[in-house]
DNA sequence: CGGGCTGTTGACTC
DNA sequence: AGAGTCAACAGCCC
């Protein structure tokens, strides 16, 4: 297992990114903006900036994987794309890799980093539902009721896979933790959804939970920083299939198996998750 | 050395 | 509506 396989903040790591943040944010204001890739916002630099400084933060929250940032002059709309961290400094402390900085009226700043396909952007405090990126957001993985996921995947018909991943249909699974939860659903990624029984789609549901839970109670994956450069303590022992080709299925002992399912790869238990 | 692979998202086509 | 392909990249594998 390499590390590079596990680069991808999902639901458990953004949930925790907001919580730190608003923990140790609401209240501060923004006293300096620093931007080094311009091409991560969504408004030329100097609005960007203009905008959002002098901002003080009142809420912090997480929507799929993007965290919510509601300043008393609008909305920052964070997304770290494939990878990247966040981090909390002391004055003057500075990291090597950044794309932009947010110096705050006590002194601290905070990095944001991405490798490259992240976004942050900005919306003023009317104008959420005009970005396009965020407005169509399906339900947080986590909160939806198992009575509307029910309802929903009943009007679906595409694979079950690609309905999962799909950010506007239910939001915060991405194609790490995907592995483990079709496993504990005991369902194959290429599983049509209208060929699913009621017994099937209460499995899903629990399988969304036992997939993500356990993550998220220890604080997201090991391979994604905290905001105080801690990492997570989700390990590849509390990973049951994902990206474990060749290794025993924990349930049937079945050799785990890596398939490609559209553009993407998929580990899966052969035994477990028939199609 | 370099082609292949990996991840998110939107745009585009059929 | 859904599926497929592409583009935007860094970094590591073999």
């Amino acid at each position: 297992m390499r590390l590079q396989d596990f680069q991808m903040p999902e639901l458990p790591e953004i949930y925790s990114r907001a919580k730190e943040l608003k923990l140790e944010l609401v209240g501060r204001c923004i006293t300096s903006v620093d931007i080094l890739q311009t091409k991560s916002l969504n408004l030329p630099e100097k609005e960007f900036v203009s905008r959002i400084s002098g901002a003080e933060i009142r809420d912090v929250f997480p929507r799929g994987k993007w965290i919510f940032i509601n300043t008393d002059a609008g909305w920052l709309l964070i997304n770290l794309g494939m990878g990247g961290e966040i981090l909390l400094h002391e004055q003057g402390v500075k990291p090597q890799k950044l794309r932009a900085d947010l110096a705050f009226d006590d002194g601290r700043h905070l990095s944001i980093n991405f490798w490259w396909f992240g976004y942050i952007h900005f919306a003023g405090e009317d104008e959420l539902d005009q970005h396009k990126m965020t407005s169509r957001l399906g339900e947080n993985a986590l909160d939806i009721t198992r009575e509307q996921f029910h309802i929903n995947l009943s009007a679906s018909r595409s694979r079950i896979k690609s309905y999962l991943l799909d950010q506007s249909k239910i939001a915060g699974i991405g194609n790490a933790y995907i592995h483990d939860i079709l496993w504990f659903a005991r369902l194959h990624p290429l599983r049509a959804i209208n060929t699913m029984d009621a017994d099937e789609i209460e499995r899903l549901f629990d399988a969304v939970h036992q997939g993500l839970e356990p993550s998220l109670n220890k604080g997201g994956a090991f391979y994604e920083l905290d905001i105080y450069g801690s990492p997570g303590g989700f390990t590849s022992q509390d990973i049951k299939i994902g990206y474990k080709e060749g290794k025993p299925c924990p349930r049937c002992q079945t050799e785990i198996t890596k398939i490609k399912t559209g553009s993407t790869s998929s580990y899966i238990c052969p035994d477990c998750q028939s199609y």
